[in-house]
Order: structure tokens, then sequence, then C-alpha cells
RNA sequence: GGAGAUGUGGCCGAGCGGUCGAAGGCGGUUGACUCGAAAUCAUCUAAGCGGUGUUGUAGCCGCUUCUAGGGUUCAAAUCCCUACAUCUCCGCCA
């Protein structure tokens, strides 16, 4: 969400960024209500003002007989039913004020390209020598199947399609690579582990964005309240919600491993083959909450912290910025990861790191102290950020595609061998 | 699931129909003392919205907010109802 009056006085810019986003938006539908809402907040205050005044009035009474207390009483509550009438007005125009607040997507950060699609998103920088095979290199299922470590049959009869079943050394390596990212954020970049509900209300999904707006890509419980997450981005980064932290306390650096549930609506046909794009996926997740002042460089290096995991992993990435078309309805400004797959012979998403300034801190009402009463001693909303750190499932797959050799068996990263009780390898048994 | 108690500002905690946006404390601010720090003393310290105003964010006026949503009343933190949460006891359960 945005500052109501900030969109007011900047109507031009925002109009830039809807365009920019090829978001369709009526920005003069939200200026009329607002003007009819400053409106009725000036009559229906006038009146109670005076309806206090009077009550004041009857409550001295008691020490001067000279007033006639019913008389008065009989005013004050001709007035409740205009003020009734004009509180109700309100509260229908303040509930569609704010219904079309939560569907106006971020603004855009200057550092953000212009673009259509992902074809326009510029490189920023590329990682890792990219593997030469002296041999047709496979798709990760044609690797996983007969290693007998990934069976696709069994997800889709257990649920249905895009659920896989990860058995033996492929569950055991998810697992690993579990551990070896968390051990990763929390002892060398610093960050909290948490483990948060995989369930949460619709305020909380509200909060982070993908309500009320994307509800056709989330799982919702049919008897409460209820939805699966579909990033650990939406616990994690509303931790702090509806509180007023100290900027001492700031930054907070949060990581969790979860799994994820995606409905995928609208992505039918993409990727029906293999791990890469599945109902329920797990993912280890970093968010931030910070300052104003310092959130690009702590998107720096949360971006960073991201690519370390590629970095030891040995897999060769790249680092785009995402074009204006391509970002995210929440985000100001979006880093992807895409790591090399050799059967597809291009690089494919593996983490989105994003700065979304104060847009999802105004929705959760996240708000700091800024321990400088001189500069800007007034209560301030905080800047979040998150970035996976990384998708589990899909370095599952670069893994087995980059290391694969040519009898089928599996070379298994030199850093996550510890977490794998020293096996190298994984073989046809 | 059953019974009872509780839910107040950044935090703790009083208030139980009007003069309460709310005592007191902690925390924080500024000042005094000090070479400096600690201690002590003094001072200020809720947020949102609307208006006015300065135009870079002061001040002033008003409205709203004491878990949330309803209700009673001229008037509700205070009374009533509902929901949610927390604590205690019982039941159930991993």
């Amino acid at each position: 969400m945005l500052d109501l009056k900030w969109i007011l006085a900047n109507q031009e810019t925002m109009a830039g960024y809807l365009k920019a986003r090829k978001h369709d938006f009526d920005l003069k539908t939200l200026v009329e209500l607002d003007e009819r809402r400053r409106k009725i907040i000036g009559e229906t205050e006038d009146l109670k003002a005076k309806r206090n005044e009077g009550s004041r009035k009857i409550g001295s009474a008691k020490n001067n007989p000279d007033i006639d207390v019913n008389a008065l009483k009989a005013e004050i509550k001709a007035m409740g039913d205009d003020i009734k009438n004009l509180d109700s007005e309100l509260a229908e125009i303040e509930q569609k004020l704010h219904d079309c607040l939560m569907t106006l997507p971020n603004k855009l950060s200057d550092t953000t390209p212009i673009g259509n699609d992902e074809n326009d998103n510029p490189v920023v920088r590329t990682w890792g020598e990219i593997r030469k095979f002296d041999f047709e290199p496979k798709a990760h299922w044609d690797i996983a199947e007969p290693l007998g470590i990934m069976d696709f049959e069994k997800g889709v009869m257990l649920a249905q399609s895009r659920f896989t079943v990860l058995k033996g050394l492929g569950a055991r390596m998810e697992r690993a690579l579990v551990n070896f990212m968390l051990d990763l954020h929390t002892q060398k970049h610093g960050y909290l582990e948490v483990e948060p509900p995989f369930m949460v209300r619709s305020a909380i999904l509200e909060g982070t964005g993908q309500l009320p707006k994307f509800a056709e890509d989330l799982y919702k419980l049919q008897n409460d309240d209820l939805w699966l997450i579909p990033t650990a981005e939406v616990p994690l980064t509303n931790l702090n919600r509806e509180s007023i932290l100290d900027e001492k306390d700031l930054p907070l650096y949060y990581t969790a491993y979860t799994p994820c549930f995606r409905r995928e609506a609208g992505s039918a046909g993409r990727d029906v083959r293999g791990l890469m794009r599945q109902h329920q996926f797990d993912k280890v997740e970093m968010v931030k909450i910070c300052t104003p002042e310092t959130s690009y460089d702590e998107l720096e290096k949360l971006t960073s912290n991201a690519e370390d995991v590629l970095k030891i992993l040995k897999l060769p990435y790249r680092v785009v910025n995402l074009c204006s078309g391509d970002i995210g309805f929440g985000s100001c400004k979006t880093y992807d990861l895409e790591v090399w797959l050799p059967s597809q012979n291009k690089y494919r998403e593996i983490s989105s790191c994003s700065n979304c300034e104060d847009f999802q801190a105004r929705r959760m009402n996240l708000r700091y102290r800024p321990s400088d009463p001189d500069k800007n001693g007034k209560i301030r909303f905080a800047h979040t950020l998150n970035g996976s750190g990384i998708a589990v499932g899909r370095t599952l797959i670069a893994i087995i595609e980059n290391y694969q050799e040519q009898d089928g068996s599996v070379t298994i990263p030199e850093a996550l061998v510890p977490y794998m009780d020293g096996l190298k390898k994984i073989e046809k048994i």
C-alpha cells in the first residue's frame, strides 16, 4: 500500500509507474473517493464536536441548576441520527478507498529498468564456468528416476500432477540442502532462524500483498480463515506487524525453511515435467526489516547472501535486474538469480530478492522509532526485503543436472558431502 | 470441548459512567550538577485522521482510538452482548 497523500500529490509519477508496469488502474476513482471522504469527515466532525460540547455541559450541570438538562438531551439525541448516517456513509467510502489502495502496485526504484517482459531484464553479472559435457546432458528427471531418488508417478497418485515423491538419497539431499542453507545464513550471514506457521490468516497475506489480488494463486482451507503459505516471506515479514520497533534494534534478519504451496493458476503447460514447477516445494527464505536509508544496501547484501549458496555449491548462475514489466506487484526493485541448467541450455530462476520499501510495512503497520529525534523524530514505516536463500527443489535440479556423469551417477558437491554423511556420489544400486 | 479470571500508551501498571488520552513506574528526550560517566534533580515524551498554517515538515483547532465488533446512555476505558487472545483448573490428544 502506498501513502494516499503521496499518490494524490504525485499523480503523474504514479501514472508513469503504472504504465511501466503495464498495470491497469483507475487513479481518477481514487481521487474522487478521497474528495468525498474529506467532505464527509468535515461534516461529521463538526456534528461530533457540537455533541461533545453539549454532553460536557450536561456533565457540569450538576453544580448549575439553571441549565435545562432535558432540553439539551433531546437536542443532542436528535443529532445522533445524522452522525450515525454520516459515519456509515464514511465507513463505506473508506472501505472502498482501502480496497482500491490495496490493489494498487508499488512504486518503482529509479534503478529498475523499463521494459515489457523477462526478455528486457538486463544481466547484472554472471558467475561460474559452464561445464562442457563430452556427452549429451540429460534432464534431471531422466537422471533421477533411474537412480530411484525421484518418483513422479507416485506424486500424482498421492496428490495430483505437479507433486513429486523424493526417495532415498533424493529425500536425503533435499534435507541436506535445507540444513546447509540454514547453517550458512545463520552462522555466516547473521540471520535468526525461525520456524513459522505454514498456515496464516487472510490479514497476514494482505500484509505482504498476496491478498486481495492474488487469491487464485493460493490454497485456502475450507473451514477456517487459513491459507497455506506460498512462501516464508509471508510469516517472516509479518513477524513484527502492528508494532513500533526501536531503530537501534534494526536491521532484523530472519531466515526460515518452509514448504511453499502454490496453485500455479495460469501456468498450465509450463514446466509440466520434473521438479521445476510444483504445487508444493521447499524453500529457505531470507527476510530483512530495516530503515529507508539502508534498504538498498541491504538488498545488495541480501542478494549476495543468496549468491553465496550457489557459489559454495559451485553452480554457475547469473543475476538479472527485473524490468518494470516483469517485476512483482509489491516490489520496487528485484534481482533474480538464475542458475544454469545444461539440459535446457539456459539460466532458470532459482532466487528472487526484492526491496519492497515501505509498501508491505504500510499494509501491516510495521513502524520504527528513529533514534535521532532532531532529524527524524517521528515514527516512520520500516522497509522490508525478502529473498529466496534459495529454492531447494530447484537447487536439487541444478545439482543433478550440472553434476551428472555419463554413467548416470551424480557427484555430490563438495560442500554438501558433510551433510550427506560423507557420501560423494549417488549411483545406481 | 467444559468452568473461571484477564486483555489499558514503546513496556509495566492504576482507573470501573462525565472534569480520563488516561495516575504511577520503567524506557527515551532535553537541561542542571560533573573533567567525563554513574547517581541525583528538573523538563518533555501515544498514534491516526481532518482543518488551519509554515511551505520543506513548528504551532494551533477538531475528530477518533484503552484487544476487535455490536449495544445501552445526552455521555463508556468504565455497564451489557458476541468474537478473538492469554492464564488457571478439568477433559482429550501427538
